[in-house]
DNA sequence: ACAAAAGTGTTGTATTTACACCCATGA
DNA sequence: TCATGGGTGTAAATACAACACTTTTGT
């Protein structure tokens, strides 16, 4: 047995090993759009241009893991609704070395954060359609994070996570505009929503943003139904 | 600068590096029915058990090359579609050793095959439906490619690399048939994909799957309008 | 002549979209 | 009282699904 012989190769030892980095893309919710948190890059090359926040897979960790560490590292938060988008394989994506990177997107709530820790690194949001360029291959990660995020928006209430515990239909009907980048008939949004009758409606209102006030909602989703509704959103 | 101040390590050295490999998924299609090319691994661990062929991520090449690689060396085919699936980290995926593995799908013609080459290492044809369990986390990989092929069958005209140059309309529908998994209705999917206005209708005819004879089609993607059609089939 | 696939037409239903309109209330 | 978002209703347009029916031709 040797691996001349073989498709699959059957050493190990023969094969390059290579850095395998985790790069997150980081959705935050505010004032109705949809922002992003970036890093100042602290050494060179490219050292002060914008990144993603990102670290290195360690021996005894999968990706996923890695991706949650480096979350927690940046932001504090624990818990929060991660998913991978890619892998970014180019030889010569970074300059100084061969660096592996497995993109990950996040969603999280901007009011549950310790602004202290992201001045401490000069972090900071940026909204998606005000945002500096990033080093690297930043920005198509972005991209692509987003293009599965709105594809995940089609078919599940996503992003829930972004909002409070209650919330009101309007204010999840922006979420998704954010989300979407397109404007949604408010009428339509709420019939299409409420059809799939996976919110519980509260008794408590809303005053901040009408006259009238707008009743809140509450998101719990049933394991079974999650994979039933269908399509949300046309898409 | 030193890596505790920063989110971003400083330095590579510290970090450890991985084996990177890359499994491929080969879809083929023949009779009807999508079917997958699996190899008996040839050595130990579980010698002997089907899995997909693979291989090493090499310095100086992407991922996308090093599929392209191991399938060209697996098939002997060239300038096949190819598309990554996800990567899979767990650090116990594999026995041996820790190997970070990128799945990768492809989607290749039967009749195109050097048949001597698959012998050579006791490669064969499996349906999907027929498949025998394979080895670590490889049965996952495949059900992830399906997905992400039945999603793209969904919004673009995909899999016209599994059919002959010129085909008609009713081996386009067994395909997509095959693709996703449930009947279609025949006049409602002719009348679909004619709508679409991406087919290159000819004056040939087929004779061999009818008395009457059916039109030959053609498909020749402009850049344009590859993004514009919509969707295909409702997902 | 008839079986079998090719191809066309029809019809009912579901979904999407656009938009009119009433409601409640703080300023 | 009036401007504003909350919430409901309706109607047209589109898309989907089911299925009848007609065409063609090798056997």
């Amino acid at each position: 047995m040797n691996a001349t012989n073989s498709i699959l190769s059957t050493t190990y030892g023969e094969h390059p090993r290579h850095y395998v980095a985790v790069d997150c893309v980081i959705f935050g919710y505010d004032d109705g759009k949809l922002k992003l948190l970036l890093y100042p890059r602290s050494f060179e090359p490219s050292k002060g241009d914008w990144s993603l926040p990102g670290g290195f897979v360690q021996d005894n960790e999968s990706s996923d893991q890695a991706a949650a560490r480096i979350l927690e590292k940046t932001t504090g938060l624990e818990d929060v609704f991660m998913e991978q988008v890619a892998a970014f394989t180019d030889p010569n994506r970074e300059q100084t070395a061969r660096v592996i990177s497995l993109a990950y997107y996040a969603l999280v709530r901007l009011d549950k954060f310790d602004e202290n820790r992201l001045k401490e690194h000069g972090a900071s949001w940026y909204t998606l359609t005000n945002m500096p360029d990033l080093i690297f291959d930043h920005g198509e990660m972005v991209e692509k994070a987003l293009a599965k995020l709105q594809y995940k928006a089609g078919f599940q209430l996503v992003g829930v996570e972004l909002l409070p515990e209650m919330f009101t239909l309007t204010q999840l009907r922006r979420l998704y505009e954010a989300i979407l980048q397109r404007e949604l008939d408010p009428g339509n949004f709420r019939k299409k929503i409420l059809s799939l009758g996976i919110l519980q409606k509260s008794n408590k209102k809303d005053s901040t943003e009408s006259k009238k006030g707008a009743y809140f909602y509450t998101y719990h989703p049933d394991d079974v139904q999650e994979k039933e509704i269908g399509r949300i959103i046309k898409i």
